[in-house]
DNA sequence: TATGAATGAGCGTTCATTCAT
DNA sequence: TATGAATGAACGCTCATTCAT
């Protein structure tokens, strides 16, 4: 959240530098509007407001509200994709410890924090919004299952999974994670879930138990 | 599109009776109109029409849209726990045979039918509809992994189930189910799943894989 | 203007005819904005109070301000046609007394009238709005001109018209009608003009000058 | 679209000249947005982006877009006078011959060309816009009809024009004009209409039908 | 002088809610 | 009880006008 009003000693960026940090404005304060009331409750006045511009200036960044909700979660969806997509290739390590590591970005980069209620509003939403359901199969499901397949399928060849089903649903994979993005949302505060340790023991049943020396 | 004079051949169904015939249509179409729309987006006009009542007989069988959409999510959700609740209680059968038998139900009668949607309604509108969140989380979600942790404790007691941390996260027998559901909604045009073999796999997962003879 | 409050005395008229005068106090208020402000600058707000309604009402009865406009046009333009349409079939008079009796008609029923406001309403808006412009043309000009023709042809039959170059050209003959109309709404105020003595010298020079006894 | 920075090659046209210029493109960009769309309609975004420069300049020469209209049409019926005023003044040619070449003069330079659109432009915002009504019944109507009573009243005394109540009535012989002007803007699509032989027509009435040698 | 991003009042339209019938 | 015409607050969007650069 950067404040609208540059402070004096700066310089006073140009112009181009001046819109990027509006349109960011916008941007967050549109985010936080659409996971907050979902797309048809969020006034534009509220995301004006929140993002400390008239009202008019929206649509100097966006052509309707419905473009700027589809925009937006395009956006949104690229970081989620590379901070996933950022998982480091040790090829030395175990399928287990990709996995691993993987689910632990997953946790801490998207389940805990906003990128996980948007991952909710997708889901709430990609219904009414066909292009934006499309999109996220596109980039994010078919390419993490893909990715999961392919983790899923080095560990069988290494023996360290012995189910070979598992590499045609690699749903199963990435559910409980999902699970715990839906449960921050709407249970953490009936049952908070300790979703780190919930993946674990998910990783036990997917690989075998690990022997705790 | 009922007569409002009934024909005197009719043996004149009480007043009650007919009333609950209406309210009956407005729950049907609002539950239509609310999953299709969501909750913001859905019009009363359409729930109205469908329903082939006037507007204004809308109120005089819910308070507001508000407690309209609340109430429809309580009075769905019994059905919900019923269908599942109805799971019957071989003690002879094996616990896996019992898990599947209930995943079946829940695949039959959830993931495939409008409750399903109901389900993805709740995740939908939950965080701005804090009592239906809680009415969900009481009724359905405790209970529901409070079942679930019971059939662990006895499969682990009984030796099915290996790992004894499962109990600690039900959550994790049922992630594949709710995956199935969320994937009806928003991707089964891109590419069907089936679920009924994803939860095969999954119980082979959980209960050790079935040696198929 | 009618009352919106029906008199306690009168028997509550039944609902559709309190729905036609209320669409009928909306025309009425939309007509006279629209001639007073044209269409792009008036405001179905004003309209609204002026009609006694609220602005939800209008959307009773149009489905938009475009269809609003060019409906009413088209609702205004048939008494229009009907006022001059209702022109005496006198076989016997000879044609210049049946133009002059058109004419005066013409003065006294459109020209010194709303009817006038409506005629420049369409020269002004006609550009905008084909439809109105095609919709005018056809059931007035191209018929009031065949109409004109149909006199002047007559009259030259009958000697009484002596230059026959006016056939091709009847709109030289209602041309001081339309510049009546015209002159009403922009120029009264500046300089009053006598309609109908003007009428009366054109028709001199179209018949030959009458021999003033 | 003229570059910011003139070449060093151009001798440097001055500033006043520039202004002119911009001036120039502005008032043409605005005549054909309002011509086109009315006054309440027009954007002054096009208007702009018509004259090639930047929405902000326009507020340079004027005060507002009332002010800018008002300015405009003043500016715009000066010209219109003009064409009309320069008709040579034969003191030798007879009235007809005058009256004749007015009016050719009248339907090349105006009917036939955008200046008759600015009179239907007047004849629409006239009722808004009382200080244009009050300019051009000043400046183009009064001196009009002035000059065209002139005209009758030398037809009379020359024996051309025998009607002579004609010279209380100057509008009769403009009137075909003025028609040609508005059946140009909204009808000719539907049926082109000679003007020139129509104010043949028009003139044969008033001095007499010509004898064809 | 010229720009065009930014503003915010204002408008057309919708829709939950009311109420006379 | 049932209706649906009527309401009016509220929202999305536009555009004349301003002003920092």
């Amino acid at each position: 959240m950067v404040s609208p009003k540059r402070p004096a000693t700066q310089p006073a960026s140009n112009r181009a530098e001046r819109a990027a940090e509006r349109r960011g404005a916008i941007v967050e304060a549109a985010m936080d509007e659409f996971i907050a009331r979902g797309f048809a409750a969020t006034r534009l006045d509220d995301v004006a407001k929140r993002a400390g511009v008239a009202k008019g200036t929206i649509y100097l960044h966006f052509k309707d509200k419905e473009s700027m909700f589809e925009e937006l979660i395009r956006t949104a969806i690229v970081p989620l994709v590379m901070s996933l997509g950022a998982a480091p290739p040790r090829p030395d390590a175990t399928v287990r410890d990709m996995v691993e590591g993987f689910a632990k970005t997953f946790i801490e980069q998207v389940a805990t924090t906003r990128r996980g209620d948007i991952v909710r509003l997708i889901v709430a939403e990609g219904p009414r919004f066909p292009a934006v359901a499309d999109f996220y199969y596109r980039e994010v499901v078919s390419r993490g299952l893909a990715g999961m397949r392919a983790m899923i399928e080095l560990g069988i060849a290494r023996g360290e999974i012995s189910n070979k089903n598992l590499a045609r649903f690699p749903q199963i994979l990435v559910a409980p994670a999902l699970i715990a993005v839906i449960w921050q949302s709407l249970f953490s505060k009936h049952a908070p879930l300790d979703a780190i340790e919930m993946l674990q023991v998910h990783l036990d049943l997917v690989f075998g138990e690990r022997r705790t020396t």
